[in-house]
Order: structure tokens, then C-alpha cells, then sequence
DNA sequence: ATTATATATGAACGTATATTCATGTGTCAA
DNA sequence: TTGACACATGAATATACGTTCATATATAAT
């Protein structure tokens, strides 16, 4: 519930006035309301920060396509095993990944695959502004 | 053009050799034409982390709702006005935003509306992982 | 001209992060 | 048991990034 009486914004958020704005207060008002909330904002950054990264993305890539262990993804991406490891280790925490362990080696698959769709619209809108 | 005799794709590459693999040489091989080049998984991991910001999420959506000057989007989001600045600059470099003056005021507007879409699936993505 | 306003920008600071290196853990083979 | 292998992980390092602060530029008002 908003209070409907004309108070300057700024002065309710406590922030600097200023006497000339580009809008008015009520549109203002209104935006406020359809900014993306800050909690919101910092899961869906956190999604797009996990995939903002060259090294995960390819691993991700290989993975859409099959099962692996973790030293033939280092292999395929030329990465060290350990830097591998650790990228996995987030993907794991992201749950993006799962992964089941055989013999002595560590078997990867994607888990979520809607990050493929988001994926692709990416990659897709890339090739456009070419 | 790839060599096709089965040469060890870790001594082509000059990589830490290994005997057992948990796939053949011929099946790595063919990932290795799959997976995303290290010059695109760099493009696209830098539209990727330039959408992991809370700040320039918050800023995308409300220029999704209208056209906006500096002041009024630091403003809404809660940031200083420089932060702000800042924050454009990076979305006018990845031409996501556009901007025209008018008296003493920048007015920006989303330029790339198909972000708008990325942005909602990634939404849609998260809100189902609740 | 001088002052206030709106935005931009460079430097500095703190923080986050990706990799490397060394080491640890667990598994299999000899 | 000993050694090799597969992977995980903590520490360290280097790098990148977001904000703040101070300052610059440009425009409008007095």
C-alpha cells in the first residue's frame, strides 16, 4: 500500500532533492514500483555472473553434448585438471551440473538444461549484431 | 581439416598424455569440433557478465519501461548519479542503451530490446528453481 | 560573467574471482 | 604396502570490476 499524497520521493528515501525532474513525482512513484526488486536483481546476477565466464561456458558446451570426467574436459577445453575442478565445483553449487562417481574418476552432466535455451537465445542474439 | 589417423589427441595438442580415457580418442575428437570456440565463449561471456550486475539489471529494467535521464535512474535504483554514469557508459559501449541530450539532461532508452527477453527467461528460469 | 545544475570521467580503493601451485583424499594396480 | 592415478581443495597471486571522491565539461539561469 502506497500513500497517495503528493510527498516528494526523494524525500521519503531520504535522497538529495532537485527541484526540476524529467518526470513527474507520480510516474516516478509507479516506477519505483517496477524496478526489479534488489534481492531479485542479486539472484538473477548471480546467474548471469556464473555464466559470464569463457571457461564455464565451454565446459557447459561440452557437457550439453555428453557425459564426462573431469580430465577429459580438461583435456577438450585445455584447461588444467584443477582449474577444471574448481569451475565444476561452482557449476555444482549453481546446480547446473550433477555428477556420479565410477571406478576412480568423476563423471559430469548437465542437469539444468533450460541454461541451454538461455544459452542459445544468447548466442543467437550475438550472431545478429554481426 | 582435421588429421584422421589415430594419433593421441593429448601428444597433438601437447598435452599430459593418459592411457585409460573414460572415451575414445575418435569421440574426443569429435567434441573437440563441438566445443564452443575460445573467441565466441569470450563474447559471449562478456554480454554474459555485463548482465551480471544488480546494478545494470536494475537500470535495464526500468529503461525497459521508458526512456529516462541520469538523475531520476539513480533516483529509482538508489545510487549516486556517477555510479550511475559509470554504469551507462558500460551499456552504451555493449550498445545496449542509446541516449539523446535535451537541454542540460542525457535521456538514455533501451536500445536492444531483445535482452528483454534473455532477461525474462533467465527470470522465469530462476522462479522456477524456488 | 558568475553560479547552479546535469552529466561524464579519471584515480583510488576495496572486493571479487580465475588460475596456479602444493597438498590432501580416495581408488585401483602391482 | 607402495605407487600411480583421478579428483578436490586451500592458499596465493594476479587481474578485473564497482563504487566513491574529486574534478571536468557543458548548459542554463541570474
Amino acid at each position: 500500500m502506497l500513500e497517495t499524497n503528493p510527498v516528494s520521493l526523494e524525500t521519503v528515501l531520504d535522497l538529495p532533492t532537485c527541484d526540476i525532474h524529467a518526470i513527474a513525482p507520480e510516474d516516478l512513484r509507479e516506477l519505483l514500483d517496477i524496478v526489479l526488486p534488489l534481492d531479485k536483481a542479486q539472484v538473477m546476477a548471480e546467474f548471469f555472473a556464473m555464466m559470464g565466464d569463457p571457461s564455464r561456458l565451454r565446459i557447459l558446451s561440452v557437457l550439453s553434448k555428453q557425459e564426462l570426467c573431469v580430465h577429459d574436459i580438461a583435456v577438450i577445453v585445455g584447461m588444467s585438471e584443477s582449474a577444471v575442478s574448481h569451475q565444476l565445483r561452482i557449476l555444482r553449487t549453481m546446480r547446473l551440473v550433477s555428477y556420479r562417481k565410477s571406478k576412480r574418476k568423476v563423471y559430469y552432466q548437465l542437469l539444468d538444461h533450460h541454461v541451454l535455451e538461455i544459452y542459445q537465445a544468447v548466442s543467437e542474439h550475438l550472431d545478429e549484431k554481426v
